[in-house]
DNA sequence: CAGACGTATCGATGTATGTCAATGAAAGGG
DNA sequence: CCCTTTCATTGACATACATCGATACGTCTG
């Protein structure tokens, strides 16, 4: 638990949280996974994960036409998604290029399924 | 105005949406459960949803107390988890019994988890 | 029926969020 | 070197949201 802040960002907790019906979340619990969920909440940002998660990596250039929004709207919705720990971003030359984090969805996904 | 309320509430989609790696998600998709996520999203809506899920039925009472919320907060909460689909209420007397509806968790759990 | 009780709704308020134009920063190419 | 490309950051704005006090609405009970 005594992580570094740099360490927050780059390694996510990839594990929380007995199924919602079987165990009462806590407030800590609960706080850490709605911030998942909020990155969930948004349908620019579902379809913006769903894009990158359907092909190996994406780079934001591939996001700005399909998604029809702004280049700093994109750069936006990235960073929330990389924040939750849903995407993670690799700088290659001039581009970024994102990838999902499937285990990071399954946290999310084993909440709700027991 | 003239919105039947019963009817949105009772009959809520069970089904939508391929896997986000699977299928890239239309925009009416991602609107749909958009919604579902948003109801997520908050840290009191997650324990309460926990609580009513974690037992047969609760009614609104049993759920002010653990949430240390007002009573027109929890009102507002459970209105939101039920629009969501997450959970359906039936009053009975004085009382609203709320229970989670498991179908429209898997349903979240499954465009997540492939 | 009158009053008590459990909820829903309304109004107000402070905060969070999505969006984009403008600007900044870093990496290549001519 | 400059210029282009790619992305991040800032500032501004409108909208959405969480919260609670006050109030209205049904439902039981005496």
């Amino acid at each position: 638990m005594t992580k570094r802040v740099i360490d927050v960002v780059e390694r996510v907790d990839l594990e929380c949280c007995a199924p919602l019906a079987s165990e009462v979340l806590t407030e800590a619990e609960a706080q850490q996974m709605a911030v998942v969920f909020a990155a969930l909440s948004d349908p620019v940002r579902l379809r913006m994960l769903s894009i990158i998660a359907a092909s190996e990596e994406s780079c934001s250039c591939n996001l700005e036409g399909p998604l029809n929004k702004s280049q700093p709207t994109v750069s936006h919705h990235t960073r929330i998604l990389s924040e939750a720990g849903l995407i993670v971003g690799e700088k290659r030359g001039r581009w970024t290029w994102w990838r999902a984090v499937p285990e990071r969805l399954e946290l999310a996904a084993r909440l709700l399924a027991p």
